[in-house]
DNA sequence: CTGAAAGCGCTTACAG
DNA sequence: CTGAAAGCGCTTACAG
């Protein structure tokens, strides 16, 4: 192994390669950056002394002046989520093809990491952020607010923020659970438990109205939509829902397993609508835990599709989520802000699509 | 919705923050900066300031003067992808805890998008760069490694080209995979399966000689030194290894699919090592199509593990790979380096984990 | 078309 | 301790 050079060539800068080709600055300048005109007699000799010297321009001098750094800034609650790590991608892709960089910082729901992330963004000089808000019924995002005030273009993805002022890109998520719990309601399906639902207040009674209530606070969730579809299903049959087989514990696979061992035992379930990827893997332990096979004694609809759910035994009926376009789609919107396209807030929903595999059994 | 201000309020630069608190420029950059002394009373005054007006530094400007810009480059082949996603999880939060900002970009395995990204990167001024480096056997990565010699630190992660100089963090994938093997032979095995191997070149015969070859090109890759550790592992048991049991086509879900298509058929397979996520994936779907139970006909060992192994049924044994630790290490060499750590190239390992699960069967 | 000058918002010596 | 000046590497008017 060889060390390393102690000091090595100095990146070479404007002056030097108009120095070089014997031209004045404002001459190299204006070859190098693309604007102006010049003689091709100038333009030859600066593009050669650029060539020799392997001359790149320096961004950040070039934001310096212009006020734009072709940078724009990305929060999201988990990178190594699936489901965050599909949507980054749509974003990196779009942004790329566009010239942009793309900063990204996790915020793992949480406000404080959010709002520091927007403060390191901020003063780096984004151009804009993408950011799926930190949730949480007192959700004040001041630190998102207050760039989006200072006019830094924000928007939203996956969920929204009532009180703020921004695009918006999310999915379809109450027609998706609708259409879920339509489906297992054809079926022949009555005690379908929902994993997971609104977070319920401590101590608050789990009954519709409650629900309800936690579904529509500050921000628009996707779990409170999923939730409202699943509501919107049963008063289209008429088929009279049960709270109590909405799980309102703690949102993880811990939570979903207590909750189903109580629901499966006492609640005689026969279907579950899991939301979520972590919400489906604890469903389906706690059915292998509870010897229900699938979907022979219990049926199965997952959120969030995976390659490992075609595959699994039996294949898993899923929602996939167009998570690519999701993120190429609140890309184009930030982009096109950036380049001073329109100033109405939009909110663009993106639909889902319903997988229909081996894991609902017909009841009737 | 309201429409968005036209014209938002300008930020508060250094010298109207200075104005403000009636003192020097250079006294509100000390207090301001943090760097210098100044007295108290001056300090509060300048505080003042800038909390009236909202101040924050512009670390654009900030990089300007002291040529670092806290920034650094990622370059992974996908961001959606499972593997790098949880790597580039554990790169960002080590990043963040320094104060870094952390720009993504996917080359997609294609050295044409890897040389862009680095130009990008370098071009936005990165204080350094992590790459898992675009593969071939060819490749020459001549963007790195002008970045490298232009003294922007370079470390590879998860793989490394041999010409280049520069730090690495790969995970052990030799020991891994010998492992892996090791236990399939005890278990008895000895027509095991490899999905897949090293990329032959067109026309080479499949024989050990030009597999070991191809293991050893220009670039250590994953898939060369898992297969070099199945060749270790025949070799300590004494058992004749079959060339073609090692997949050598192409590696994405339809090659695997058609390899062991022929070789569960004519080649009498008992076993198979899937060595990515998208091999797991093609090796459980041609399972179940050519009707081969796991483990009672056909054993599993797959790299990757995913949270739906362990509910899969049967429950997958695998070989869980550190992503996060392996993304902190990385990001940790090059703060290191930045900070003037050192001037060694260093490579360091990361060793896999073997979880036994129920998907192999013991035949003696 | 071309060059000298000013300026982006900071930091870094340098006198006082 | 404190302020005026120069400079980071570009772009943007502005004369010629």
């Amino acid at each position: 192994m060889k060390s390393v050079p102690s000091h090595e060539p100095a990146k070479p800068t404007l002056s030097e390669v108009s120095e070089r080709a014997g031209v004045g600055r404002s001459s190299a300048a204006r070859v190098l950056g693309g604007y102006g005109s010049v003689s091709a007699r100038t333009r030859e000799r600066v593009l050669a002394a650029a060539a020799e010297l392997g001359y790149e321009t320096n961004e950040l001098a070039r934001s310096m002046n212009t006020g734009v750094t072709r940078t724009i800034g990305v929060i999201l609650a988990d990178l190594s989520n699936p489901f965050f790590a599909g949507v980054l991608r749509g974003i990196a892709d779009a942004t790329r093809r566009a010239g942009y960089g793309t900063i990204v910082i996790s915020s793992d729901e949480d406000e404080g990491l959010e709002a520091d992330a927007v403060r390191l963004l901020t003063a780096k000089q984004v151009d804009g952020i993408i950011v799926a808000p930190a949730g949480g019924r007192d959700a004040s995002a001041s630190a998102l607010r207050s760039a989006a005030e200072r006019g830094i273009p924000v928007v939203q993805i996956d969920r929204t923020l009532r009180g703020l002022d921004a695009d918006a890109v999310v999915l379809d998520n109450r027609d998706a659970a609708r259409e879920a719990t339509d489906y297992l309601l054809a079926a022949g399906h009555r005690r379908i438990a929902l994993a997971w639902g609104p977070a319920l207040p401590a101590g608050a009674d789990a009954d519709l109205a409650a629900l309800t209530s936690a579904a529509l606070t500050s921000e628009i969730t996707s779990t409170g939509e999923r939730f409202l579809g699943y509501v919107d299903a049963f008063a289209d049959a008429g088929v009279p829902l049960r709270p109590e087989l909405v799980m309102t514990g703690a949102q993880n696979i811990a939570g979903v397993e207590e909750f189903l061992a109580r629901t499966l035992t006492d609640g005689d379930v026969t279907a579950i609508i899991a939301t979520e990827q972590d919400s489906v893997i604890a469903a389906l332990s706690a059915a292998r835990d509870h010897g229900r096979r699938i979907p022979q004694d219990l049926s199965l609809v997952a959120f969030d599709d995976s390659p490992w759910a075609e595959v699994h035994d039996p294949p898993i009926t899923t929602v996939r989520q167009p998570l690519h376009a999701l993120g190429e789609r609140a890309a184009g919107r930030l982009l096109s802000r950036l380049e001073g396209g329109g100033d109405r807030v939009i909110v663009s929903h993106l639909a889902s699509e319903f997988i229909d595999r081996r894991s609902v059994r017909r009841l009737r």
